[in-house]
RNA sequence: GCCGCUGUGGCUUAGAGGUAGAGCGGCUGACUCGUAAUCAGCAGGUCGUGGGUUCAAAUCCCACCAGCGGCUCCA
């Protein structure tokens, strides 16, 4: 889509004489020259994309001129229809009325004047030649209030206990609504998603704390070398990022899906590429390369359906499930970006299951949402999330007892929209939102119902009579993307925080378990010994071995957020047990090896496991980030 | 993309027209230490970038870049 271009050129003078009539409607004018003095002269071309919304395009317009009259400080603006500045032109209707538009504004604080629209006109123009006589700018249709999500394209609202009962809302009342009757933090959290929803956020909200935490403790950081909204990842959180990628892939495998991997660049002319860019407005990178125009992988679909497409697959098949990690790019507005909430590069596992038919595709629709549930659990934690629906009525109404049990099962809370007709490619989904320290909320999973792309793309089972029949397709993106995961991870350490209690990650995600705290130089090689019998057992261990006092390797180890912190010197050498700090209570309690190894393994059962990402001896690795001076939550004293 | 706020060594920051200061971290040395900072010394800064105003700019002005908040949007 282009956008209206215009050329300021700050001018001794503009002279100008209409010829002839360069269209059929060309507006009418009077005969002669005309001269106007030192003045801004405003060469225009109205694009086609601009008739979307006139009005707007017109204040923008006039907005735009009137900085540059400003900074130029001249009293006199001249608009020039010059439409050889477009490349899409919009129709002479539509850019005579921006002009009107633009004028009538400008009038009010400016001398200013028109050239004709339509026609042929001989002009001599004198420009000032300073820096800023000549400037070119680019006008955007900004983008009117939305009605669709938030308005008019949802016309019901509904909530649902964590029993299944239903209460409908609207807009106005939802605050009144039984529901909030009952207690508890999913209540609570929900009643946040719903006010994000309907209200948006009210409050200003504090920096998110996630983006200190991704720094401190050496996670991911901010890449100036790149684009905005492209991270680089530091070791520890790169384990975190494979950890969390491990364990959606056994539950995927567990599932039934296959693994695939499909290529990151897209040819733009390819039919189905064509098709799936056409939803996503203007969001994605694009690379030229000789004479073709790729565009970066904006979802998993691009890939997914094309491959899909080609499979040879019949009745006896179904359901087929595919996933994959999916590297996509997005490039969102530059506003609204913030921290690893919202990027423009990143990491989402997406899976789908290509049914039969609608009772095939109930059942793994069902499926599915237990499967997101589990991850939401493991990785968000319990309670910590609810869940959204968004439904087409009829589907909603055909299938209310189904979607009421299945809350009831999920045990979850939820908020369903409904809207009168199908305006996306799913009759149902529903999004797990985890709900963050500062009320926003994040969507991480997603489960849909998809009955329309199976046809328009042509993806497609052999039936037992032999005929061709479209799927059913239920996507579920288990990660609608890691570095939301983990953002949402790192918000709930925030959350405890807040409660007075000591920020942690899931024991199975700490980049580092057990840190063992040599009393002084010469237990060093004893550490080593007892890291070895952890390791061994599947443990991630590592040795504080700097020349420091034990209050200040502690410190680090707190202050690196260490679940385990054991202390060695004489006692332990002699074999007696171990004393171990637990970083969730602060408390010190003795243990022997084998109870420690016990206790890891009982809360990290059936979770995968990778081994330490960076060097065992603390002494031996390079500081990535470096924190300074804790904040006050940190120091206990 | 628009509006608002912010930008000083790796980190946290002092500084408000007149020679950039500190703490942490790093390096060197001493201390060999029992659960949130042992001591001393050293190195490290084109004050986000580019223009402008001024005898003189981290400080004032303009533009750009980046970060956060809001609008909007979404995985």
């Amino acid at each position: 889509m282009f956008k209206m271009k215009i050329l300021l050129i700050h001018s001794d003078f503009l002279e100008f004489e209409p010829k002839r009539k360069a269209i059929k409607n060309a507006e009418e004018w009077r005969k002669g020259r005309e001269k106007i003095n030192d003045c801004l002269v405003v060469f225009t071309s109205v694009e086609k994309n601009d008739e979307k919304d006139t009005e707007q395009v017109s204040k923008n317009f006039a907005k735009e001129i009137e900085k540059v009259a400003k900074e130029v400080k001249t009293n006199s603006i001249v608009l020039y229809p010059y439409a050889h500045l477009g490349r899409d032109l919009a129709s002479p209707d539509a850019a005579l009325k921006i002009l009107k538009n633009a004028e009538n504004i400008l009038k009010k604080r400016y001398k200013t004047y028109r050239a004709p629209f339509g026609w042929y006109k001989a002009f001599t123009i004198k420009c000032k030649g300073h820096p800023l006589s000549e400037l070119s700018r680019e006008i955007g249709v900004e983008k009117p209030a939305k009605e669709r999500k938030k308005g008019s394209e949802f016309h019901k609202f509904i909530l649902i206990d964590a029993n299944g009962r239903e209460y409908v809302i609207t807009k106005k009342d939802w605050k009144k609504s039984e529901i909030w009757k009952n207690k508890g933090q999913q209540y609570e959290m929900l009643n946040k998603f719903v006010r994000n929803e309907l209200e948006g956020n009210p409050e200003e909200r504090d920096k998110p704390k996630h983006i200190e935490y991704m720094r401190k403790l050496e996670l991911v950081d901010y890449c100036p070398e790149s684009d905005i909204g492209n991270f680089k990842w530091y070791p520890k959180g790169l384990l975190i990022k494979d950890l969390i990628l491990a364990f959606q892939e056994n539950l995927a495998r567990n599932y039934g899906a296959f693994k695939i991997q499909n290529p990151i660049i897209y040819r733009t002319s390819d039919q189905n590429i064509r098709k799936l860019i056409g939803e996503f407005h203007e969001k994605d990178y694009r690379i030229r390369e000789e004479k073709e125009e790729f565009v970066l992988r904006f979802a998993s679909d691009p890939g997914a359906f094309p491959f899909m497409q080609k499979l040879n697959f019949s009745y006896k098949n179904m359901p087929v499930k595919e996933y994959e990690e999916a590297i996509c790019f997005r490039k969102e507005q530059k506003g609204e970006l913030c921290g690893l909430r919202r990027v423009r590069n990143f990491t989402m596992t997406d899976l789908h299951a290509f049914c039969a038919d609608e009772n095939q595709a109930k059942d793994e629709f069902r499926k599915l949402c237990f499967l997101c549930q589990d991850l939401m659990n493991n990785i968000i934690s319990k309670r910590r999330w609810v869940l959204g629906w968004e439904a087409v009525e009829s589907f909603y109404e055909e299938h209310k007892k189904w979607v009421l049990d299945l809350v009831k099962e999920l045990g979850v809370p939820s908020f369903v929209k409904l809207m009168p007709k199908r305006s996306h490619y799913y009759s149902l989904k529903n999004e797990y939102q985890s709900i963050e320290a500062d009320g926003a909320n994040s969507q991480i999973s997603t489960v849909q119902f998809d009955v329309v792309n199976g046809e328009r793309f042509n993806i497609t089972y052999r039936g037992e009579d032999n005929k061709n029949y479209p799927c059913i397709i239920i996507h579920c993106s288990t990660f609608g993307s890691i570095e939301r995961t983990l953002c949402s991870i790192l918000e709930n350490a925030a959350i405890d925080e807040k409660n007075k209690k000591n920020p942690m990650l899931p024991l199975w995600l700490s980049p580092t378990q057990i840190r063992l705290c040599p009393v002084s130089d010469s237990y060093i090689e004893f550490c080593e010994k007892i890291a070895d019998q952890f390791e061994e057992r599947g443990i991630r261990v590592d040795v504080d071995d700097r020349t420091e006092s034990v209050q200040k390797k502690i410190m680090n180890a707190e202050t690196e957020w260490i679940p385990l912190t054991l202390v060695i010197g004489e006692k332990e050498k002699r074999g007696e047990k171990f004393s171990v700090r637990f970083r969730e209570t602060g408390k010190i309690e003795k243990m022997f090896l084998d109870d420690i190894v016990k206790y890891i393994k009982s809360k990290t059962a059936g979770l995968p496991y990778k081994p330490l990402p960076l060097d065992r001896l603390v002494s031996k690795r390079p500081v990535f980030v470096g924190w300074g001076k804790l904040s006050q939550s940190e120091g206990s004293s």
